[in-house]
RNA sequence: GGCGCGGUAGCCAAGUGGUAAGGCCGGGCUCUGCAAAAGCCCCAUGCGUCGGUUCAAUUCCGACCCGCGCCUCCA
């Protein structure tokens, strides 16, 4: 049974399947803008784009998974001249960080990660092609516009009519609409080509019009004809890009190449909200995957927390979430456990990658995949998942084996990751010592002294687990 | 104003034309010197409001109320 998704175009759910004659799954995400550290709300789409992939690999499709780094535009260019670095140096540190957090997250490296720098020439063709079809014009200051009225069909991915001027007179940050409409034939039309301008320093280029440097939109339609074709099979995004700029990339692939069909399906994922508000530097509700790190949540547990909403569904992100992720992680981690042992398997043994690639069978797990496969229905299949967990039947060695296929499976495709845990930080001397004289006096029986010892040990911040032989000390949360 | 999404228990969150998955929290029990951990059990006559269709609606239709997103470079 092929997966079926939503798609945003055609508002239907579709399934998604390899085109006669192709062997590869070509899907394009629009990548990060390297200025900063991204944030837990862009891995939340990144992330949810990573259990699709997963899921149509688990499917049985061989992806290609494409998503860009975005290193040229007002906010890196600016981000550079505040570091005194150049655009390089910085789009590179950033890069590189957002390369540590995603694998952090357990994210598949995408087969390719074009650069919107490394890209310039196919941008400059792609918008020669569009002055040559008339669908583009050279402003006075040698800035190249779209012309949004010579293409039939704008508007057809965010459902707006451009026939009729709907345009607000100001945009959502409160700026005017058509600031700079003296340039522009119409104030719909958006920028392909950007004049150099002072404030640009160094990060120009040459081109057919002058000195300047490539519009946003038309770097991720460059990258995807590149690495992808004219047309391919998705294409996703958070919800926010789907107008203007995936509308925009539509339209200039389309009238660039005069091939119709740029994606076949577009996957749009909702935003996030941190403690019920939308999030935004003034309320300082931006956490960054270290700013939760440091609170003392794993990435694992952050990224559970980030699929365990409905895509399509904003997600109220929360510390409370992070909790109820930790106490989730924790139970499948006994499940799994107990299914090892009726298996007569180690921990060790239980690769999740290794399960994906050689086991076929799905045991008590096929429900929970099916809901996975009907819309990418994370939360229904991990309803699923615990609900056979719970599960009381007698299994055979044969029976737990093939459900930690179906499960292995399943966790493979969500990107779950078990029994990572690490040793949190060990205990200093004094710590170690109280404890042992704590075991000590407990062995003696002297419980007085135990429990004095217990209290010590926690207003030292370190609790006891005692265990039938021995005992484990953790930092207090 | 245009386009779109959503309102399900204390919190989070699936789902269905036939009477509400799951997680967390909470309560009870077992275990335990104590404390934890773990295991077992319990926890929505109710699915924003009001109408309509139907043998039957939380699920379909209509109206309304509330919250949210986008509307030219925010994932």
């Amino acid at each position: 049974m092929p997966i079926v998704l939503h798609d945003t175009l055609s508002r239907e759910m579709r399934p998604l399947s390899l085109k006669a004659g192709k062997s590869t799954f070509g899907m394009y995400c629009c990548g990060p803008t390297v200025y900063g550290p991204a944030h837990i709300g862009n891995f939340r789409t990144f992330t949810l784009q990573d259990v699709l992939r997963r899921t149509l690999e688990v499917d049985g499709l061989k992806v290609k998974h494409v998503r860009n780094i975005t290193d040229v535009d007002d906010k890196t260019i600016r981000g550079a001249q505040a570091a005194g670095q150049t655009l390089t140096d910085f789009t590179k540190k950033w890069t590189e960080k957002f390369h540590a957090d995603c694998k952090a997250l357990g994210l598949l490296t995408p087969q390719v990660e074009p650069s919107a720098v490394a890209h310039i020439p196919q941008q400059i063709a792609m918008i020669q092609a569009l002055v040559e079809r008339g669908h583009a014009y050279v402003s006075k200051d040698g800035s190249v516009y779209f012309k949004v009225h010579s293409c039939k069909g704008y508007g057809k991915l965010s459902h707006i009519d451009f026939s009729k001027q709907e345009t607000q007179a100001t945009n959502s940050a409160g700026e005017a609409n058509d600031a700079d409409e003296y340039e522009r034939e119409s104030a719909s039309d958006f920028a392909l080509w950007k004049s150099r301008k002072p404030e640009d320093g160094n990060n120009f280029w040459p081109s057919p019009w002058g000195e300047g440097r490539p519009g946003w939109h038309i770097e991720c339609s460059a990258m995807s004809l590149a690495h992808l074709g004219a047309t391919f099979d998705l294409h996703g995004g958070g919800i926010d890009l789907c107008f203007p700029h995936h509308e925009n990339e539509i339209a200039q692939t389309e009238c660039a190449t005069g091939i119709n069909g740029f994606a076949a399906h577009w996957f749009h994922s909702a935003h996030l909200l941190v403690e019920g508000e939308k999030m935004s530097k003034s309320k300082g509700n931006l956490f960054t995957l270290d700013e939760l790190v440091a609170k003392g949540f794993s990435p694992m547990e952050v990224r559970y927390a980030l699929i365990a909403g409905h895509y399509r569904t904003s997600l109220n992100f929360t510390m409370k979430g992070l909790e109820d992720a930790r106490s989730a992680l924790g139970k499948i981690e006994r499940g799994v456990e107990k299914l090892l042992q009726v298996a007569g398997f180690t921990k060790a043994e239980f690769s999740v990658p290794t399960v994906m690639e050689t086991q076929t069978a799905w045991g008590r797990f096929a429900h929970a995949w099916e809901v996975l496969q009907h819309d990418l229905n994370i939360p229904g299949c991990l309803g699923q998942v615990f609900t056979m967990l719970a599960d009381k039947s007698e299994l055979t060695e044969a029976q737990a084996r093939h459900d930690l296929s179906g499960l292995g499976k399943i966790l493979y495709a969500l990107g779950l990751v078990l029994f990572t845990e690490v040793a949190g930080p060990s205990a200093p001397a004094n710590v170690v010592a109280l404890a042992a004289q704590r075991w000590a006096a407990k062995q003696a029986k002297d419980f007085a002294a135990a429990d004095r010892l217990r209290k010590e040990l926690t207003e030292l911040g370190w609790t006891m687990l005692d265990h039938k032989d021995g005992y484990d000390l953790k930092k207090s949360v």
